[in-house]
DNA sequence: CCCAGAAACACGGATATCCTAATATTTGTC
DNA sequence: GACAAATATTAGGATATCCGTGTTTCTGGG
């Protein structure tokens, strides 16, 4: 699962001195951060992934599971999703296809308007995104490593970057 | 290039209550941090790779490409640059074949082990990297539209968290 | 010293995902 | 009622990962 072995040193600082060294010292800090955003997406869902394969689940499926879960009719507009999750529409079609095609959810007709499309959780698919919500919390979720208030100091901060995002 | 109309709260804290409200209270915060860093490593690699389209680039070949720029000769071999980079050596390897068609970098026999490959920059290769370092450095890393104090921050946790899955 | 087995290296094929562009249908607006 | 906007989908391109293969190098027992 491990891609490379132990380095001796850590490659983000080593490009940060190297910005620096070049003369681009007011963009060297922002650089470490984008690519510790980065390299830190790569490390947690890898380990999402690792604990959803089992329920053959990725990521982006277990968000539409969670989200129709929470919904008072365990329904909603694709792109009612789409604008929640922060995703393409295609990116909605396609995993509400393989969601179907397991039978975790199913597509409605909306009752009001015939251009849109109800994704709705079923049975199978509330007990699945269920199990899911445990062993993430109990394999990730609780396990990241760091202190409780290094944990609120990331949500503070990337909070202030997705709203200057616009993305709230 | 936005993909959703605004929305009225935070999503993310929005499910953060839900796990409250449902129990999950000592994964909620954890939950909440995960889920900032997947939309926040969406938002920057969004707008590298907007940065970066004009140029012909990747972010995984921009890497690449400044990984080898910073070396003495300009080469590397296929795997050092796998585990430096932290990706999988297929990646690498589709990533170099676009580079080199693109007459980037061109492939070069190890002088000790047969076994292996050099990728070594061009001079044309070095250009677009410059140029495109210039780019993202003016139109990504210094307006991240967070303080200095928190990208100092963010740089801090997310070594911890790094460094707690082995990356250094 | 030698050689068989293990490990490392790069690549090709198959699969899954995401994004872009284009399309057909339906709804809303002036 | 004509025209613009919204909704979901399909098709195509690019990328990343997993698995297996062929080649080369390393290692350890004889």
């Amino acid at each position: 699962m491990t891609i490379g072995r132990t380095l001796e040193s850590d490659p983000i600082e080593e490009a940060r001195r190297q910005w620096i060294d070049h003369g681009w010292t007011a963009a060297a800090d922002g650089m470490a951060a984008v690519t510790s955003i980065v390299r830190a997406q790569q490390i947690v869902l890898q380990r999402i992934d690792t604990v959803l394969r089992p329920l053959d689940l990725t990521f982006a499926r277990y968000e539409i599971l969670t989200l129709l879960s929470f919904t008072k009719r365990g329904s909603l507009p694709m792109t009612r999703m789409g604008a929640l999750l922060q995703v393409h529409p295609t990116s909605v079609t396609s995993a509400v296809d393989r969601l179907e095609s397991q039978g975790f959810v199913e597509r409605l007709p909306h009752p009001k308007d015939r251009r849109a499309v109800l994704a709705s959780i079923t049975e199978a698919g509330r007990a699945r995104a269920l199990a899911a919500t445990h062993a993430l919390n109990g394999q990730v979720f609780e396990q990241l490593g760091i202190t409780e208030h290094q944990i609120n100091q990331l949500r503070t901060v990337l909070r202030a970057l997705r709203a200057n995002a616009g993305d709230f």
